[in-house]
DNA sequence: TCAATCACG
DNA sequence: ACGTACGTGATTGAG
């Protein structure tokens, strides 16, 4: 049999928050109990159960551990808007026939542990409904937990299985309590150990597997210093969470579920109440004569298998959809899921006459790849399209899609998956064409997944011992510094806290200070650089930041990135940033060290794999090419299509000198206006970036706007745009909206400005060299060549080609790299090769 | 969780 | 008088 076990104070409680203020024309609060009652019925529909319990706690509330009850002391008090609707829900309830369970000093969640321990000792099958996560330690082969939960005010119903559970706290269902005690819970006033929070917590657990293992490896190196002083001091508070966070299993209820099936009730005094409440609908649904919870049991149901009313056309491809460990197919009117493995998936998915819609197009091709299957007729991506209709969205999870989808079209928001997934393939598709968007995403963003797929798919090798070694030598240079900073400054403290750099510098040794950030003195290398002439440990503070953060970030933080098969997957991200960008994180490969000697170092260790040799193709100048193209300035144009060094013309240019007399100082500085011009100048920062003065900088500016005087007309012209319409364009239709542009603050309205003049040019690069991967990728594989593009930093490509591929790849990327547009300058772009990424670079 | 710092284009 | 260039991600310390 299937027990249903509500914990009433928990739902009711979801619900009073999850609904805006409802109330009776005379004031009486409803919405805890509409939401209750709706939840119910939900809950009811998908279950079947055959018996349903709603546990209460008692009103005089004693606690399970009496003598340190000060720890739940403080819990929020019901305001009283709930607790008037708390007797009315229980006399509806009992009306409608409803069994509930309440007892004397003892909580809900405990009397539902009671229920989950008989309902699973007597063969029963039980689901517990609750708000509460901490509910989730009763998990079993039999205890389900259906999360109700409330995102953007909307409720929904989450079924938590032992593998749901995995998924969501890459823990064991048996490893949760420890996890709490660990971490503790404020909302429930559990301390946990101070100072340690979710990633430490799931991280201990992950590796010794109970609070107790890992007391007794405390000394153990895998746990941090700080992280064992830590558990040492809250030890005793450890376990006093512990036992806090244990849900009794004893409580004494009636455990016999025969005795929790619905019962006759009084049907009319049921109706009578909610008409009061003018729930005129909710009586229907709920007295009416049909008795959903009577009807026969026994056919498999799934949570999310819902019919819909029809909320869009029908539609014959269905939503892919990846959870966890299956893949849900969202048709028109029901859900489907697929195990990851079955024969069914892959058939559905090579099969070029059915057409599919992904959520999420890049994780379904990864999918594919690991295991041999070539999709087909993959249509549309919500996530990319969604993407590209905003950029600026947080997320792009679908109830949180739908949500601000909906909103604009006044589509009315619905509780379950199916509606959700085609109301927003309805709208996105239609915004799409609208804003002639369709190339963008069916040409570029689309295609492009399967290339990014396939890079994370492929990975990056590495040389890691010679990382290993790298770092031995760095830890040495550290340790060195260190001890030398120390002794300079006469004191130990931790040097990588800005806080006690700052006192050691400015209060122990006086240094003159310039008060810069929030919190306290600024020690960045820009202020230190200016320090380095009063106190020769200025010097070994910079060096040893230098190696600090070479060992930190990109020696320790890339080791642990590694892959058994000594290569790095990082993860490509499509839809993160505000310009077209893609990103790149766990690791990112596309902030690896270059600019300094030692640093680039690193770049030796980042090879090609046996037999193989790195192509790296590096765009030069695309941004001032896109932005001689875009603004059409005649002399950015003609230095371009003479093929001048453009740093070197800009400076000839504009202090009117012969190009043969610009120095490489004066160069440096043309170089730093013409990166400032793509970022939207300004004198300060000019001044910052060259060691002008800002009068200086400030002339050097207006010189060149006069010299480039296109420039300066696109610079105005898009500023213009931008507040008349609130967003800019790329080359390729990419949209940004620009809330600053209007902004009533006057240097947000500047940003928005500066946005608007470095948006269509780093986005129409993005947009560019996206289309060049695509092409590059479709060469490859359509020459049947075994070259893989592994890596993408923004104007740059590698490929890992074997020896006998070399020649014919470089000529690949060089031809699909320039012609990827046809600007009215060439692209030019430079390939070259070599073991490594260092020598590869050129 | 935020701020500071610093790595890249 | 005030703040001060565009776009990212990782690590560290501190509240």
């Amino acid at each position: 049999m299937k027990l249903l076990a509500i914990d009433g104070n928990s739902i009711l409680n979801r619900a009073f928050f999850g609904i805006k203020v409802l109330t009776t024309k005379d004031g009486q609060y409803t919405n805890g109990i509409y939401g209750f009652l709706n939840i119910l019925h939900k809950l009811e529909a998908d279950i079947q159960p055959d018996a349903v319990a709603v546990a209460f706690d008692m009103k005089a509330k004693t606690f399970r551990h009496e003598m340190y009850s000060e720890y739940k002391g403080n819990r929020k008090g019901m305001p009283e808007e709930l607790a008037s609707q708390m007797p009315v829900l229980k006399d509806i309830l009992a009306s409608l026939g409803y069994v509930m369970v309440s007892q004397e000093g003892w909580e809900a969640d405990d009397i539902l542990g009671t229920l989950a321990k008989a309902a699973t000792d007597n063969g029963h099958q039980c689901f517990i409904a609750t708000g509460d996560r901490d509910s989730l330690q009763l998990v079993n082969d039999s205890v389900n937990v259906v999360l109700a939960t409330t995102s953007m005010g909307k409720s929904r119903n989450v079924l938590m299985d032992k593998e749901a559970v995995r998924e969501k706290y890459s823990l064991d269902v048996s490893q949760l309590i420890d996890l709490k005690a660990l971490m503790g819970d404020t909302s429930d006033n559990i301390p946990g150990v101070k100072g340690v929070g979710e990633k430490t917590a799931v991280s201990l657990l992950q590796k010794f597997g109970t609070l107790d293992a890992i007391y007794e490896n405390i000394e153990d190196a895998f746990i941090k210093k700080g992280v064992r002083e830590k558990l040492k001091n809250d030890k005793e508070m450890a376990y006093l969470s512990k036992q806090l966070g244990t849900i009794s299993q004893n409580a004494p209820v009636d455990t016999d579920i025969c005795h929790y099936t619905r019962q006759r009730g009084d049907m009319a005094k049921a109706r009578e109440i909610l008409t009061g409440l003018e729930m005129y609908t909710m009586a229907d649904k709920l007295c009416g004569e049909a008795q959903l919870s009577f009807e026969s049991v026994g056919e498999e149901t799934t949570l999310e298998t819902v019919e819909i009313t029809d909320y869009s056309a029908t539609l014959n491809p269905a939503i892919i959809y990846f959870s966890g460990d299956d893949a849900i197919l969202v048709w028109d009117k029901k859900v489907e899921r697929l195990p990851l493995d079955s024969l069914e998936l892959r058939t559905y998915l090579e099969d070029a006459t059915k057409e599919k819609i992904a959520y999420d197009s890049k994780a379904l091709y990864k999918f594919c790849f690991a295991r041999g299957i070539e999709p087909e007729n993959i249509s549309f991506c919500l996530k990319l399209a969604a993407y590209i209709v905003n950029p600026l969205a947080n997320s792009y999870d679908m109830d949180v899609m739908h949500m601000s989808l909906s909103a604009e079209k006044a589509f009315e928001c619905v509780d379950s998956f199916a509606p959700y997934a085609h109301n927003c393939y309805t709208i996105l598709k239609d915004n799409i064409e609208k804003d002639n968007q369709h190339a963008l995403l069916h040409e570029i963003e689309m295609p492009l997944a399967e290339v990014l797929a396939n890079m994370e798919y492929r990975g990056f090798a590495v040389d890691k011992q010679g990382i290993i070694d790298f770092g031995v030598k760095l830890k040495q240079q550290i340790e060195k510094d260190q001890n030398l900073i120390y002794d300079m400054v006469g004191e130990k403290f931790n040097l990588n806290s800005p806080k006690q750099l700052g006192h050691a510098l400015f209060e122990v040794l006086g240094l003159p200070a310039g008060k810069k950030t929030k919190t306290g003195y600024s020690t960045n290398a820009e202020t230190l650089e200016g320090l380095r002439k009063y106190h020769p440990v200025i010097d070994v503070i910079l060096n040893y930041r230098t190696y600090q953060k070479l060992n930190s970030t990109y020696v320790e933080g890339l080791i642990d990135k590694i892959a058994p098969d000594g290569r790095i997957y990082s993860t490509f991200n499509q839809t993160e940033t505000r310009t077209g960008r893609i990103s790149s994180s766990e690791p990112n490969m596309q902030n690896i060290p270059v600019r300094t000697e030692l640093g680039s170092e690193l770049r030796k260790f980042f090879v090609a794999k046996e037999g193989h040799t790195l192509l790296d193709a590096d765009y030069s100048q695309i941004e001032l090419r896109i932005l001689a193209h875009i603004s059409g300035d005649k002399v950015m144009r003609d230095a371009f299509l003479n093929g001048e060094d453009i740093h070197a013309r800009t400076a000839s240019q504009v202090l009117k000198l012969p190009i043969e007399m610009v120095t490489p100082q004066l160069r440096s500085r043309a170089k730093a206006v013409n990166f400032g011009i793509v970022y939207g100048i300004g004198a300060f920062s000019l001044s910052k970036d060259t060691g002008m003065t800002v009068k200086e900088a400030d002339a050097f500016i207006k010189d060149y706007l006069h010299n480039f005087s296109g420039v300066a007309e696109y610079m105005n012209s898009i500023t213009r745009f931008a507040k008349e319409h609130g967003y800019v364009t790329t080359l390729y239709n990419r949209k940004r909206i620009l809330p600053e542009i209007n902004n009533s603050n006057k240097n947000v309205q500047a940003l928005g400005a500066r946005m608007a003049m470095n948006t269509p040019i780093q986005g129409t690069s993005a947009d560019i060299i996206k289309i060049a991967m695509v092409r590059v990728y479709n060469r490859l594989k359509a020459e049947n060549m075994k070259s893989q593009l592994v890596l993408q930093v923004h104007d740059e490509l590698i490929v890992e080609a074997p020896f006998d591929e070399v020649e014919k790849a470089s000529r690949i990327l060089s031809e699909e790299m320039q012609n990827a547009a046809q600007l009215s300058i060439p692209l030019k772009a430079d390939v070259n090769s070599g073991k490594n990424w260092y020598i590869a670079k050129g």
